[in-house]
This record gives structure tokens, sequence and C-alpha cells, in this order.
DNA sequence: CGTTGGCACCAAATCGATTTGCTAGGCTAC
DNA sequence: GTAGCCTAGCAAATCGATTTGGTGCCAACG
């Protein structure tokens, strides 16, 4: 932009927006005294709303740049209520999924010129409503709850009007846009791949118990589909977590007749079943296959590499961008959208 | 709080925090009005700088009960000019390292009441400028800013006064704090312990080029440490990246003489190399041993469990978090502060 | 009885922008 | 010559809180 009249560097020119000696922020009304004009005249030039005489824009102009203004986010939103910032509330920005979902969204609607305020509700439901309610007396335009339990449909519509978008809930929200991934086509996926390896005793790993159902869904569909019949044993919960995947495998070791396959309904689920297959002194996927769910990066990391689903974290985050910024800029005003977005089968080693 | 007199969730409750039936938020004023007091009273019930006599304290309380008042926070922020707002620019979230730092960030600053807003940088220092520059406008309390390059110490103390803490930098910045691992410690323990294995050839796998230089640094005491002499041969550049860490090990095996040993900046890195070490079919780590640095979860998921060094990700979030609070608050005015984590080695298989 | 002083409250200014309605000229068109 | 219409600009209201400087009122005190 001002690359020809620069040089990199000019380590003692003046920092861009840096404020004016004087220390305080320079303000529109100082603008436009400097400008000679009106601060509805120099509001215009900013927003381009209205006409401006070309010798009056240039003077403003030059008057912005000398005084290096800028314009108090703050006062814009407050008179026009709205403040190009969304939320995003997940369970822990830690996890691999969220942290990427994030970013997902994030470079969503940056594109837009919106900024991302995060919120982690460690999945505790009353916390995610608390961060709903405090995003919104912050004046977001919009939000993103990524919540695990489904009690987070407590709360509607959300505020005057602003926007939400919820992520892989099977909850159908009145007025709110939902993506997810297609969990039981993904599982259904995983499931018949151990079947065409021959398995029979398959098992699943699931989340805890308060989480969704649709992963077990494809398990079972799978399962109907090669012949195989549904045992309640070969079902236990883990949750989401390495040691509670290790855990539950370990249960499953000990039954009388154990399973020759397993498919956990995440990645770090996956691995610690791993852990306890070889410490049981067990092959995979020889004596006994796995695969996850997610294919976090993780996936390649662990050996055997894991065979899993690929759940496109990335995409969803930036969907939900994409849905809620078209709600935001009101290009959209209909009824609540759903976009599911597909999973596929990635084989690796360990299935 | 409200225990005693709610059932748990009474559905046909009003969501506390909906909009009035109007479908407009509720104002100060409208509160003021309905209580019968000036909106004046009101904000001195809400903030409690005034007495405001027992009858009409009451008074207001059931107003603001029966509307569903919630303050509108921008109007606040323009009032105040204080945001209860920090922000925080990192490379990506999607890293394990930042995104763990920033769950550390959020965790302090939530506490006193303060949200996080997220920028990822991608590493570009020109962006990041563009970051602080647009947080700034939008009124943020305070900047956390975590930059790989040092090319970032560009801009001075900030805005009018607005606190930013770094991570990291070896960067003395005039007035903002900073808090940093203290990586050159870290790397001598890393790589004391490979000597101390009886390796008399050690590797390191850096960063980029434009990286910092204080892990080389420990390295380079550590076999001074040993007598044993810096070979330029055997310091070569990664990315951070596995792929980078794997190329970079190719690159070094190689050689006329290979090492018997390798110190990699960090664990993504070493796993890399552990990949390019195990497709030459060499044996880790009685071949080569390998370290890493950071201990992300990944460190003890592929096999072998890296030696590595422990990177205090989230103590560094959450001491930058009350680092600003201090400054926040003003509780804190003085000279900028430094303050430096300590970094332990953890053993683990790979060396 | 007059004064001091504390209590409880209110009116109005303020934060820094945006936006509506209006006006003064200059121009064309009939 | 005048009605009509742009154009370019300004004054003032507005968004929703906080905060300063008063103002009645009543009790206590000299």
């Amino acid at each position: 932009m001002t690359q020809s009249e620069a040089p990199p560097l000019p380590a003692n020119a003046p920092v861009p927006g840096a404020p004016a000696p004087g220390g305080t922020r320079v303000t529109l009304a100082e603008v436009a005294r400097l400008a000679g004009v009106s601060p509805t005249t120099v509001s215009h030039v900013l927003s381009g709303k209205r006409m401006v005489g070309e010798a009056t824009r240039g003077n403003v102009q030059a008057a912005i740049q000398k005084l290096g203004y800028r314009p108090n986010n703050i006062a814009r939103s407050l008179r026009t209520s709205r403040s190009r910032m969304v939320a995003v509330v997940v369970p822990d920005i830690t996890s691999p999924f969220y942290s990427v979902l994030t970013r997902g969204l994030a470079d969503a609607v940056y594109e837009a010129g919106y900024g991302t305020y995060v919120c982690n509700s460690d999945g505790l439901a009353e916390r995610e409503n608390t961060f709903v309610e405090d995003v919104l007396d912050r004046g977001v335009d919009g939000i993103v709850m990524a919540s695990t339990n489904l009690a987070s449909g407590g709360m509607g519509p959300s505020g005057p009007g602003t926007p939400i978008v919820y992520i892989g809930g099977a909850f159908d929200h009145p007025q709110a846009d939902l993506v997810r991934t297609d969990d039981e086509e993904g599982s259904r996926l995983a499931t018949a791949h151990l079947a065409a390896r021959g398995a029979t005793r398959i098992a699943m790993i699931q989340g805890p118990p308060e989480a969704g159902s649709a992963r077990d869904e494809g398990y079972r569909v799978a399962l109907a589909a090669s012949g195989i019949e549904f045992d309640p044993e070969l079902m236990v919960h883990g949750d989401w977590s390495r040691a509670g995947g290790s855990r539950a495998m370990q249960a499953l070791l000990s039954l009388p007749q154990p399973p020759d396959a397993v498919f956990c309904a995440n990645d770090l689920t996956a691995i610690g079943a791993v852990d306890a297959i070889r410490k049981a002194g067990l092959s995979i996927p020889d004596d006994i296959a796995v695969t996850g769910f997610d294919d976090a990066d993780v996936a390649t990391i662990v050996s055997p590499a894991l065979t899993t689903v690929r759940n496109p974290a990335y995409d969803t985050g930036r969907t939900a961008g994409a849905l809620l910024l078209n709600r935001m800029l009101g290009e959209y005003t209909e009824d609540n959208r759903t976009v599911v977005l597909p999973c596929t089968l990635v084989e690796r080693e360990s299935a």
C-alpha cells in the first residue's frame, strides 16, 4: 500500500495508530476541527454513506493522516449496535477438534472483518448459558455454540435477534442454524470396515452417558447390515479421553469372550484402547482391530497409525462462520437451516 | 443463589436475560421509570458507588428482576473506557502449545470477569501489528502477544496505556512485561542428558532461521560442558513441523558421519525425526537418541515415548494473565517485569 | 434559633461515534 | 423569472450507560 513511499521499517517514524503526543486518543471531532468541517462530514468520508466534495474529502483525509486518527469501535458499536465480533463457546479450546474448529470459524469471519471471542465451558451446561448471556451483554453479533450435552437446548433463539449457530447437536433449534458432521454415516463406515475385515465380535467404546448417540446409531446399523447381532456387553462408555479409553478397553478385554475389533467414538479413546491392548500383549490389528473417530493429528502419530473417520473440524468451523455471516449481514432471514458435512473413512494400520 | 426459591428448570419461566416481550432490550432508563426513580439511582444500586436507601434499593431490584434487565456493556465501556476484555495474539490457536497457553490466560482473567479475544497471526509480523491496532480500536483492556519472530518489537508500549505482556521473546520491551520459559536451561538439560548417555556426536534441529536462539544457546553450553566440540554440520534448521523435522533428520542421516543423538527444538520436530530414523531402519534410542521440547500431549503418544523438556504452556498463559490483571487493575504501575518459568527434563523412552 | 452536616436522590453532562432532517447555493428547464 | 432539483455540508438527536454537582430534608448541636 504505502510500499513505495516508505522503507520497510523506518524505526523513528511514528507508529501508525500511536496516540497523539498528548497521550489520549484522537477523536473524530478533533479531525473535524483540524479539517475545518463538521463531524458529520468526517463520518461521511469514513463511511461513504453520503457524497462528500472532492476537495473536502482530501482535507479530511489529510487531517486523519496527520493526527493518526483511528475510530473508536466502542462508540461506533453503541450507535450502530453492531460490534463486528462473534463469540464461540467450546468445551475446551485445548482439544484438537475444537481448536481447529475455532480456527475455521475465525478464518471465515475474519475475512469479513469480524473478530472472535472464545469461551471455554468445560462442557458445563450452566457455564454455557452464562457465557451466552455474557457475550450477548457484550454485544457480539453472533454466537457459535459447540455443546457436547444436549441439555444446552435450554436457551431459545438467544437475545434480541442475535443469531446462533449450533455445532453437532442433534437438537433442532427453532431459529438457530446447525452444522454437524454425519456421525451416523461415519460410524457406519468404520464399523462396516471392521466387519469387512472379518471381525465378528465388534465392540464400541462410546462417549460418556450424557453425550449424543448418533455414533452409536451408525454402529448398530452397520452391525445389522453385516448380520451381526448386537451384544450389549460389547457397548461400553469412555469419556472422550485416553485414560477413559484405556479403562474401557481393559473392561472389554476381561470379558469371558473379548471382542476381536473395537470402534472408538473418538481418536483419543482409540489411543487409550491401543494402550490397553498393547499392555495385554495382544497385537493390532491381528488380534484386535481398532478404529477411531475424528482423524486428529495424533491419529498418524500413534503406532500403529489409526484407521479412523475423518471429522472435518476446520470445515465445520468455516461453515458455521459462513452461516453466521449470512445472517448477521441480513443476507438470509428465513427458517433455520441444517448443514451436515460428510465423513470419510481413512484407512491406516490399526484396522 | 436463588436456589431455594426456584426449581432447577421451570420450563415455562421466562429465560433469564431474554428480551422483553417487545423484542428490544430493556434499558436502565426503563428500569428507572418502573421503579419510580432516576437513572442515576439505578446505576448506583448496580455499582454500589453511592448509598441508596433500603426501600429504594428494593424497588429497583424488583424492577430489574421483573424486566429482566441486563446492562449494556458497550454503553458502559464507552463511558468508563474499560471493556473487561483482553486479546491474545498467537501464531495459531491450533498448535498444542498456544491453545494451552490461551486456556491458561483465559482461566486467569475469567476469574476477574474478563473475556478473551483470540487472533491468529500465522506468525506474520505484519498481521501481528494489524491485530494489535485492531484490538486497541476495539477497546480491549490488555493484550498478550505471543510472537515467534523478534521483529514484532516494532511496536512500542501500545496504545494509550493499554498494557501488553509479551510471551517468550528475548526482546526487552520498554514498558511491557514479559513471561518466558527458561529455554536455554531446558536445552542445556536435554543436551546434557544426551551426552550423559554417552552420545558424542549430538546434532540439533532448530526452528526456522527467523526464530530466536535461546535453545541453540543451551545446546552449545551443554556441549562445551561435556567437552564436545561444536560441529556446525550437525546444526540444521527445521520449521517447527513434523515434516520439517523429518527432512532435517534425513539430511543429518546422509552426512558422512551421522549423529548418534539429536536434540530437537520442539516435539513435532522430534516426531518428524523419529519418522526419518525409523524409515532408515535405525533404532531409537540405541542407534540414535532423540529428545524434543515442549512436552506436548503427543510426546507420550508417539512410540517410543519422547524424552523431552517440559514447557509449562498453561502456567505461562496464567502468569501472563496475572501480570496483565495486575496492570489493568492498577495494582502495579512500575517498570517492566520479566518472569521466567523453569523447564524440567522428562525422561521417557527416546533418550 | 440558626447552622452544620449527612443522607438520599435527581438533572444534566459525558463518552465518541452515526444518522436524520434541513439549508444554502448553483444549476437546469419551462 | 421562477419553480424544481441536485449537491455539499451542518446542527442536533441518539445509542445506554456513568458521574459530577447540586438540592431538599431532617437531626443534632452550639
